[in-house]
DNA sequence: AGTATTGTTCGTAAATTTACGAACTGAAAT
DNA sequence: ATTTCAGTTCGTAAATTTACGAACAATACT
């Protein structure tokens, strides 16, 4: 039996972008993807005062979300927003907002 | 001697606005706040599934992030949006979703 | 004065977040 | 084949978040 919570998907969804975004570390990263196409993680590592493992971490974070999306261009990783769930999550903050 | 951080005031101020909007139960009471004026929070006691001391909680995260303000009505305590800090923040989020 | 109402604070517990370095994996280059 | 490069996973530690009930504080009501 499913107990419902009285948290709408459309608010616990909401929270979880939220949560994507609750950190100065990934605020930068998507600042930088949404204003260039792309990036590699080495450029981020590059210039992040943090641990690589630290930044793998941070960047699952944004792709757990569904804010951003990896592309194997080996040896690298390339990252670009995840245009369909970014339009989504800035709908939802804009209604938030009114 | 200040340690510059790599991060803008800015990008922190934001990431503190949505680490006080990455939860369901504050996602919940700013979307009443901003829909009718105000509320007490007996009425979220009420209708919320959790303590009344964790609904304190949740309150004080909201006004330190800046996003609520109370003002007593004694006994209880009448709750609104802090208007200038919301439409700040509606601003911020606006600008990172461009 | 005493009681009821409203909300905060305290102490505590469990879960999550953030961070690091070391070890590992997979692909590319030598 | 082995070395290099890019990134993930693992183990761990410290801090923060979320939650609860009990106790407390402040005000209003009787």
């Amino acid at each position: 039996m499913e107990k419902k919570s009285i948290y709408s998907d459309r608010q616990i969804k909401l929270a979880r972008f939220a949560k994507a975004l609750s950190n100065p570390v990934r605020i930068y990263i998507l600042e930088l993807l949404s204003k260039q196409s792309c990036c590699y993680s080495g450029d981020l590592t590059d210039v992040l005062p943090i641990a690589k493992s630290t930044l793998s971490q941070h960047l699952k974070e944004l792709k757990d979300a569904g804010l951003i999306q990896g592309e194997i261009e080996a040896p690298k990783i390339k990252y670009c927003i995840n245009k369909e769930n970014w339009e989504f999550a800035r709908i939802q903050f804009k209604e938030l907002f009114n």
